[in-house]
DNA sequence: ATGAAAGCGCTAACAG
DNA sequence: CTGTTAGCGCTTTCAT
């Protein structure tokens, strides 16, 4: 087996084509200033030689290494389970990447030591750029990074301390989002509004969180709260804690549709009728939230353009140009059978 | 905003602590050979300056940048289907990487162009070795990186050609795990076993079906053949085609629970039984599997297990040990309700 | 135990 | 249009 050291450097390319190191680069990097003659021959050359670039020899110069990650504080089972929000991101992601030439690089980080080697990693400047997504706490990376240069990004405002260098980030508008929902409840008649709210270490699970809490402060409905952290089974359970809480609820907005599924179930079972008895409404749009009984009633949120905006705020911010210090995508109620 | 540019150098840091570039990384590094003062001292350095070594001018030097890719020739929205192969794999090569502290770098190549950039991030040696999963075709890439000296492993016999440098790979028992499958149904008195097969560009699909008429061959039942691609969807479409061709099938042999979930809806729509009308198997143990309707008597794999030899051959590679060229790892079949 | 010096392979001024 | 030259930031002998 060929060794890794013995692969032709550029030098080596060079003395055959019978030109100096310069040209060859030239020719490897496509620049149009040689004379076609030589390109051949060049080209000739890199061909027998089997000739690729050392892209750490040329990072080292260029301080450039072509591409980006994607964070994603979780485990691999949970960036895997069927929560829509990671193929989402990472398709937004991945086609903006696509189109700039880009290399996506997926880093997941569901313990303290990979995300201490992610920090490694995104500092030694092996990428140009690093993209955050599902947050949980305060984490300070972001921040960290954008005060040495390195270009990061967000998805969902950031929670870590005010302090910290800022650091641009994309966003959905849950408030509205949650505001339509609770409107829609409230205009069927409903009285009793629950809901089952996200982890609140993260900000989807507090913001939307906030949007019931806002919503309802207007009637003089009481809020009756349980939370969740997002996962279809903590929904299943802090459906039974509502029950228990308030057995005469009508209404609950679910902060997820995976939760939501999850609290189908529990009403299942505890033999409520959706939407008769008890209306039901989540958030996501996710594709099986159609295939539901009954389909929901939920709050879609543009996940893959989230990816894509935050490709486009990362390369700007790349090339050194200013760029807003948020963006913040709309919302829009669906409505279906749950509600 | 600090620029990249101006993040300080070894050179700084050894000014600042007064020792020499050398010792500065002597004590980046751990080296033991340093005074405990001097190592005081540097580090008091390190810290006020913020330094961060730039991995890429370490990689150019080491020759090694202590991450390895995972590539996966489908689209974003493919790994990300509930197609339990891919979060299988992954979780089984990042358990595996963590205890060796190697950055994983998950590289997803749905189209043409994201596969040559992958090959140019390759063959650059920004990883130190490259796993293959979910090949389709006679894709020449790891047999290249191979034969110029880039570690590559591949989960599933590579299906290129023989003269190619060879890539060692983990594979599992298709066709004695199908075997069994086609026992049972056979141990059961099904007269007429038919089944769906994967797409026949991958392995997983050539070799299974070739599984399902080997076991065939020893009865004297006629071989009945439908062909999906792995996806739910294309079972459901397939198990129709079957129906039509032979009305009086009583047992399907489904090449992924994912597509034999799909069968299980026709039959379901066509007024069949299962297993009373006709009985069902699987492969793979996908966790749904045990919730579909009757459960799923399906064939397991160890998933997790081929991720993780994967690392552990590619570790080896990358040490210049020798190898073995492959390794067949067991199944077995998991018997329920639908067969 | 520490420092000096020689590169790793490449790009980018700058000359010519 | 092409070659010369000077590094990019780090590790690693080899002396001391």
């Amino acid at each position: 087996m060929t060794s890794a050291r013995d692969r032709p450097t550029l030098e080596e390319v060079a003395r055959r084509a019978g030109v100096s190191r310069a040209t060859v680069s030239r020719v490897v990097n496509g620049s149009t200033t040689v004379a076609p003659p030589i390109q051949e021959a060049v080209r000739r050359a890199v061909r027998e030689l089997g000739y690729v670039p050392n892209l750490a020899a040329r990072t080292l110069v260029t301080q450039r290494t072509d591409s980006i990650a994607l964070v994603l504080p979780e485990t691999a089972t949970r960036v895997f389970s069927d929560d829509p929000l990671f193929p989402g991101i990472v398709r937004g992601v991945s086609q903006e990447l696509e189109a700039a030439d880009r290399q996506l690089v997926l880093m997941m980080a569901g313990s303290a030591a990979s995300h201490d080697r992610i920090e490694r990693y995104a500092m030694g400047r092996h990428v140009d750029g690093v993209m955050f997504a599902s947050m949980h706490g305060m984490d300070p990376l972001p921040g960290t990074l954008a005060r040495i240069g390195m270009p990061a990004v967000c998805s969902g405002r950031p929670l870590a301390a005010g302090a910290a260098a800022a650091v641009p980030y994309v966003d959905i508008d849950h408030v509205t989002g949650v505001a339509s929902a609770i409107q829609h409840l409230l205009d069927a008649g409903r009285q009793r509004i629950a809901t089952i709210a996200g982890p609140q270490d993260m900000v989807a699970g507090i913001e939307r969180l906030a949007g019931y809490r806002q919503a309802l402060r207007g009637s003089r409905h009481r809020s009756i709260v349980a939370v969740g952290d997002f996962t279809r089974e903590s929904g299943a359970i802090a459906m039974r804690q509502l029950l228990d809480d308030d057995p005469a609820l009508d209404a609950v907005f679910v902060a997820s549709d995976l939760m939501a599924d999850g609290a189908l179930r529990t009403l299942r079972e505890a033999g409520r009728r959706v939407p008769d008895d008890v209306a039901v409404i989540g958030f996501d749009d996710a594709e099986f939230a159609r295939y539901t009984d009954p389909p929901l009633t939920t709050i879609r949120q543009p996940i893959i353009d989230i990816g894509r905006e935050m490709v486009r705020l990362l390369l700007k911010l790349a090339e050194g140009k200013p760029v807003e210090e948020a963006l913040i995508l709309p919302t829009h109620l669906v409505v279906r059978d749950s509600a």
